[in-house]
DNA sequence: TAATTTGTTGCAAAGGTTTGCGAAAATGTT
DNA sequence: AACATTTTCGCAAACCTTTGCAACAAATTA
């Protein structure tokens, strides 16, 4: 329509330097009044590259995650990038099935969090090999080279430890999740050794929970039992809630007859009265970052090896 | 390698008729040994079609949300598709510029919950038109001849009203939330006229809130005051969290001092001791559903119109 | 044997964009 | 006026796959 090659168009439509202003301008005036869009195929096909990032997480449900895909596309978003959301469900062959299907749609990067149940890395070796970069985030696996953000495990667990003992508790029982998970030793260590360190002669109980339920269980036992705690700590909100049920059961009030304090996300902690003091591990800055971290990958700069991000205390009324 | 044409390999990989038995097993053999892929840009590009689904929502946290996106992406997984999930944030401009996104991205079908401010749908009827077809879920617009999916919110509210009838309540609260959400209207309507129907002599006291701590200062003056309910009614989670803070603020206990039934997702009711009874709208089916719906349209079988999810109750011990 | 049918395969175009390189036109320099 | 330089633009290849059509060979039929 213009009387102008194609090439003229493309090169218009993008400011390149060789084009003469008013060429410009009438181009995109044109594309401007006919809605002009680019075909995205033809774009990806010939640049070989999309603006896609393909997701997997073990669960799309559990507040962790969700306020973690929220606050990730938030800033893939603002990066023209947009989201392929993928859920393994724990189990390691939808893992890998789900990284096929990143490659099949050409993601430009893949963000993953491993079911606990994976160590054979290969796959994940091969995907970076072949261009695409793989960050690790929160669930990460425990080798060096590859880029990873997660969670201060273990900053988090010293500050709820600290806080326990400022406040001057002298019975506590900690309720962890299952042993095997590294996230649980890294919080048990830093948690043990906070008290070893400021407060040895504080009496702690230490207790593993799989799910809400046997935290519960756990609870009730110790606060029906002849050495009545006078603080709880969940490890996870899941505990968390457990224990609240528990204490509930009892017509304990918090936290004058029960202190409680979590480390969590800070959906759960806020739905009870008094809200809950937790230590806060937010998932949105953590899907924040770890785009930050994929993006310095795409651009091809140098990788940061392993990303924190940092727990903080938010004071509810429970302790 | 195989001394063969590409169209040949291209028909062998995908058993076209044509081509001999013995040809395609050679093909399909190099094929794996070389973990060929097809590079989907081109497929799309020559095909026009992608496997990409975009979804709308208002915000991806929050409960219900995330189980209806964790319920569609089962579904449209184990019919080959991946999810483009975007958010947002309740702005029509938002809307429309994701609706863009998903053009630009040549989604397949898009999914959308509208944000309760946007009127104008010639956006979406472009997209439409355009063949893109588009499935409005949960929040759907008020106009004839679109597949929409959504709660059957009467039913809800009809199914939480004759349960309060049959406990012999005797002065209910119900408290639902902004007065201009079709979703309010449509379960007042259909609460208040079961009550009329069924239990015209029962006390109804009725609040709108327009969030959390407002409906908990109406619980709080409604069980502080001369006229005390014995039942609370909360038309959401959000509305829930709020009555049970006031609740345990003045040391009521549930269900001897006051009842509680509440319509959810589920997750929330679970967490407090005694779990809430409440009517389930489930996220999670209306998003299996809505991919339903949407596949239909993407076969190019005729429209739905409008798809209900049904509600039931699940009993908890607050009632 | 010639004609027809059936079974296999290849040619080439198409899909829409990007981009290196060369060509033409406009401008500047002696 | 002749040449050099800069500005502006178009040609054509490339990205990889799909698919209608034609071609060829083999098998069948008349």
């Amino acid at each position: 329509m213009l009387q102008i090659s194609i090439s003229t168009v493309s090169r218009a439509l993008k400011d390149h330097p060789d084009i003469a202003v008013q060429t410009k301008i009438k181009v995109k005036e044109l594309a401007e009044l006919m809605e002009y869009e680019p075909n995205s195929f033809a774009v990806q096909l010939r640049t070989n590259a999309s603006k896609l990032i393909g997701v997997i997480v073990p669960e799309i449900s559990g507040h962790f995650y969700h306020s973690y895909i929220a606050g990730l596309e938030e800033e893939a978003r603002s990066w023209g990038y947009s989201l392929m959301i993928l859920q393994s469900n724990n189990h390691p062959e939808s893992e890998l099935e789900n990284l096929r299907l990143c490659r099949f749609n050409r993601a430009a990067g893949v963000l993953i969090a491993i079911s606990s149940q994976t160590s054979d890395l290969t796959a994940f070796y091969r995907t970076i090999d072949s261009g695409t970069p793989v960050v690790f985030f929160d669930k990460v696996p425990d080798v060096k080279g590859v880029p990873k953000v997660c969670i201060a495990d273990a900053e988090a667990a010293y500050l709820a430890a600290d806080l326990i003992i400022k406040k001057h508790k002298k019975n506590v029982l900690a309720i962890f999740g299952e042993k095997s998970l590294s996230i649980t030793r890294k919080r048990l260590k830093a948690f043990l050794g906070t008290f070893q360190r400021n407060g040895p002669e504080i009496k702690l109980q230490i207790a593993h929970a799989v799910n809400s339920d046997e935290a519960g269980k756990n609870a009730w036992s110790a606060l029906t039992g002849p050495d009545k705690p006078d603080t709880i700590f969940s490890m996870s909100d899941e505990i968390l809630v457990g224990v609240i049920k528990a204490a509930n059961k009892l017509k304990l009030s918090i936290p004058t007859d029960i202190s409680m304090i979590s480390i969590s996300n800070g959906m759960i902690p806020s739905l009870f009265e008094p809200e809950i003091t937790y230590i806060e591990t937010s998932g949105s800055l953590l899907g924040k970052k770890s785009f930050d971290v994929l993006h310095r990958c795409l651009l091809g700069k140098p990788p940061q090896g392993e990303v924190m991000i940092g727990a903080r205390i938010i004071e509810g009324g429970s302790i």
